[in-house]
DNA sequence: GTTCTTGACAAACAGTGTTCGTTATGCTAT
DNA sequence: ATAGCATAACGAACACTGTTTGTCAAGAAC
């Protein structure tokens, strides 16, 4: 493809308004966010890049650093701004766990429809203030299940994590081309049954339920386990990563 | 930094021996992934290029796509040889959920050990052998401790998508320079209780535990969750995405 | 009316993955 | 032993990327 097709306002030589500066869109931190969400939602994440932003926005890469420090603080501003359309409660009625869940798939929605949200609420440090409404409500919610404080906070970051991952995967699977039978279908499915059994006899449920039915059950196992949990978190810290016996790895 | 440093066989023009091609590894998959592997602990993910594993090679770029069909299947090449270092139970004793957490912090140490392994997991689909292998082993576990067949297989799935999320989540903050203070850290210890009270009153206990202990916790949150699941995935599949009622985003 | 700050930007730098066309090598068949 | 050939190896190029530098013009402050 060629690299034309981009930007529709390039003119050969407009010199006539190089005088006045005619409007000119004074070129804020807020439309550069507003344009790389566009072009993030329209083309993923591997399609972003400043140049194209700047080529959106009529000028060069340069111009975006007076506003953005580098791509990193875009992204993490990208991400938060995109956190703003989570739909949160806004009453109290109805069950706890009902509204965290409508909140959880709110989320994953949100992730899902900017292709590549999903990595980045991986990769970057959600400190934006939307993020931090939608922790604030999520530890709401728990609490309100009576749930003790110490292991809210920790359960908050499981499920954000669970619903960060999830969308993740799905979105770099979805990026290249994964049409219904993807590679790990014909993988798993052809497996031989001598060598793997469990999972030859399992592939059926090891590759059924997509999208929704599995991510509710996730959740739902999710909330039981906290609810199920430790009732703090244990004073033996760090000792599990170290407490790992030495042992051989077969041939597979 | 100059472009030196990287290539050490690299007499300006060694004619003589253009003859008779002394050595000159005959270049393998093996050892391109080896050497990638090699990459990847020392400089990280985003330090990895096909470029930099051709110059280790003392070759170009081109030549290595004899061997890869492109930087995706490295990647994936990488992750599957990569697993081959976790430690699976050669034994049945001690308890079954002994041996799982052993398992899994094996799988979580080997994503720690390369900087970006765990990114890697999130994007990449894990059919390799060596994935299948640590598939099939925590699927025995899971049945050897009563669990449902069907709760088991996406139970798996549940815990090896936790670990790499951890992994990733971790790697990537490691990658930009994360000292001990990093600015989530700032973010949440600065948030006013006005705005955010059960954030305020949790901070403490959302910014501790460092590695194991969250990550053990989170392991026996889930396995509890699992214990504790829905006996079989529900059957209305597909209807928790689209179940989500309508609220309205407030302001943060 | 003259400074001075600052946003805008062209150009360049050092990289990246991937492809194309050509060479040279090692193996096979004659 | 010689000829033919599949193919590994590779130099060079293409179309990109993020980021920096230095210059230029416009608006604000004095």
């Amino acid at each position: 493809m060629s690299r034309q097709q981009l930007q529709q306002p390039q003119e050969p030589r407009p010199i006539i308004s190089r005088r006045s500066r005619p409007a000119k869109a004074p070129l804020s931190r807020e439309i550069i966010i507003t344009t790389a969400l566009d072009l993030l939602t329209r083309e993923g994440l591997a399609g972003l890049s400043l140049r194209k932003v700047a080529a959106a926005l009529d000028t060069g890469p340069a111009s975006l650093y007076v506003y953005v420090a580098n791509l990193a603080e875009l992204h993490a501003l990208m991400l938060d701004r995109a956190l703003a359309a989570v739909a949160l409660p806004t009453d109290r009625e109805g069950g706890w766990r009902d509204r965290l869940n409508a909140v959880l798939a709110s989320y994953l929605r949100v992730l899902y429809d900017g292709p590549g949200l999903g990595q980045l609420a991986l990769s970057t440090i959600p400190a934006g203030p939307y993020a931090l409404r939608l922790t604030e409500t999520l530890l709401d919610l728990l609490l309100e299940g009576g749930i003790q404080p110490a292991v809210a906070a920790w359960g908050v970051d499981l499920l954000t994590l669970h619903v960060a991952a999830v969308a993740a995967e799905q979105s770099t699977h979805r990026a290249q081309g994964d049409d219904t039978l993807g590679p790990v279908t014909q993988a798993v499915g052809a497996v031989s049954a001598a060598d793997y059994p469990h999972i030859h006899a399992l592939r059926d449920e090891l590759l059924s339920g997509g999208d929704g039915a599995r991510f509710g059950w996730g959740v739902e196992v999710l909330i039981n386990g906290i609810l199920h949990a430790p009732d703090l978190p244990p004073a033996r810290a760090g000792s599990v990563l170290l407490s790992v016996k030495p042992m051989e790895a077969q041939e597979p």
